[in-house]
DNA sequence: TCACTGTTGTTAGAAGTTCTAACACAAGTT
DNA sequence: AACTTGTGTTAGAACTTCTAACAACAGTGA
């Protein structure tokens, strides 16, 4: 069986044509990803990479796939090593890991959640993939306070997490059927709705102020996006929560 | 002085080649933009375009330039419209006027917030545009509130709009600073602190929940964007304002 | 050792892109 | 009538993606 040493060589072909690929799209976007680009810079000729990738779609494909990968590593490291902690610091570890690795590398965190491509659709494991960030992101949400309505364990110590609310009104209906269908479909349906909006809410208010952020809309604006990062993970934790109060932290920096 | 009829005749051109290009673009995003398919459909060839346009991206700038000031014209006339109203309404008319443009051409909203081009450096007057829309936001925030600690006529009638807060706490020295030097700069220094950071809190959490939308992100999930962009709005609106407290809503459909 | 098979590389080329250069023509001005 | 200006054309350079045909190599079986 040498087609094990083989695969090891394709392998790292692979690899490395995407590590490239990663340099050009941090340097010229998603456009300027040339597959005759990454041949030159390999020392090999074009078409040479066609064997190992169909075509360019192909290869984004691969960084779309490893991205999300990394990033449900990082965060779902992120919120391992915070096991033990409050609830609102887990919280906090979840959106530093979150915007950690956004701003560490803008163009990837765009590739997943900016423009999406003409005419890409993600294949199914991707969307596995996104699904690990979001669950780690569940995993921070007191999930027992709500259903008990009790606090968990330390939950008090910088301030209540703003789940534990009386039961909300109406109109609501149809969005928590479509959360509890969502969850349902991916194994994860013993989480409350009240929780999934939780994270859905605070996921989308995360990504508003990273995804402007990474675009560099704050540049011109002389603002510190991380003030307002924090600003909006504070008040997920702090049921104080509109838009303009307290933007105070009280939380490790 | 014939240039005048030549004048028309060019701008006339430019305008069917931007419209055309916004097809491509919403066909195909920005890489779809072609300069000689353009060229093609208006039954022309492809350098003769480079009469009108320098290059493809000088005719991405024009087409920034005129999502920018057509997105500002759309909310500055959802707040105009809305005048007298409650200011929760008013809010209100801002979000639905702001979506409304923005699901309506979802690959113009891409073009303005998503992902920003390689090299692309938005020129100064566009710079203004998108300030315009900000303004426009402002406006319907209410500044008195703040100021003065009462509330502004028919505050009371939906729910009070969170802006009339106890003093902030701490860390938000910075951040304040840095929005009044960003409207002090754009000669809107009159309005406090607080309510410039209501503005862009408010502005990056709506952005949240559309950038998401217009990317498809929640297709996939099978969530309706429209529930939870209004969960947002009246989050802004209410006091209530956790993640996930009351999605209800009050205000008109 | 020899031939066979599969993988990987090469060059050649088609079809497309942006953009420049040189030329042709029409309209308005002098 | 001659001249200037704006606009269109074709030709071509330098790219791109991607296919096709061919060459060279590895490891396997006889």
């Amino acid at each position: 069986m040498v087609n094990v040493r083989r695969e090891r060589f394709r392998e790292e072909t692979k690899v490395e044509a995407k590590r490239i690929a990663l340099e050009q799209l941090a340097e010229q976007g998603i456009a300027g990803i040339s597959v005759n680009a990454i041949a030159k810079r390999m020392g090999v000729t074009g078409p040479a990479l066609y064997r190992y990738f169909k075509g360019r779609d192909d290869l984004l494909n691969d960084l779309v796939r490893d991205a999300w990968h990394d990033l449900a590593d990082a965060v779902e490291a992120a919120v391992s090593a915070s096991e033990g902690a409050d609830p609102p610091d887990r919280v906090r570890a979840f959106a530093a890991g979150f915007r950690s690795w956004a701003i560490a590398q803008p163009h990837r965190y765009l590739l997943l959640l900016g423009t999406p491509l003409p005419g890409y659709q993600a294949p199914e494991d991707t969307i596995m993939a996104a699904h690990r960030t979001m669950s780690a992101f569940l995993a921070v949400l007191p999930t027992g306070a709500l259903a008990a309505g009790a606090p968990p364990a330390g939950a008090q110590s910088t301030g209540a997490l703003a789940t534990g609310e009386p039961p909300r009104e109406d109109a609501t209906a149809g969005l928590d059927a479509q959360l509890v269908a969502w969850a349902g479909s991916r194994g994860e349906g013993t989480v409350p709705p009240a929780v999934l909006l939780a994270g859905l809410r605070g996921f989308t208010r995360l990504h508003g102020v990273l995804s402007l952020e990474v675009a560099g809309q704050f540049g011109p604006m002389g603002i510190d996006p991380a003030l307002l990062y924090r600003a909006e993970v504070e008040s997920l934790i702090l049921g104080d929560s509109d838009v303009r109060g307290s933007t105070s932290v009280s939380g490790p920096g």
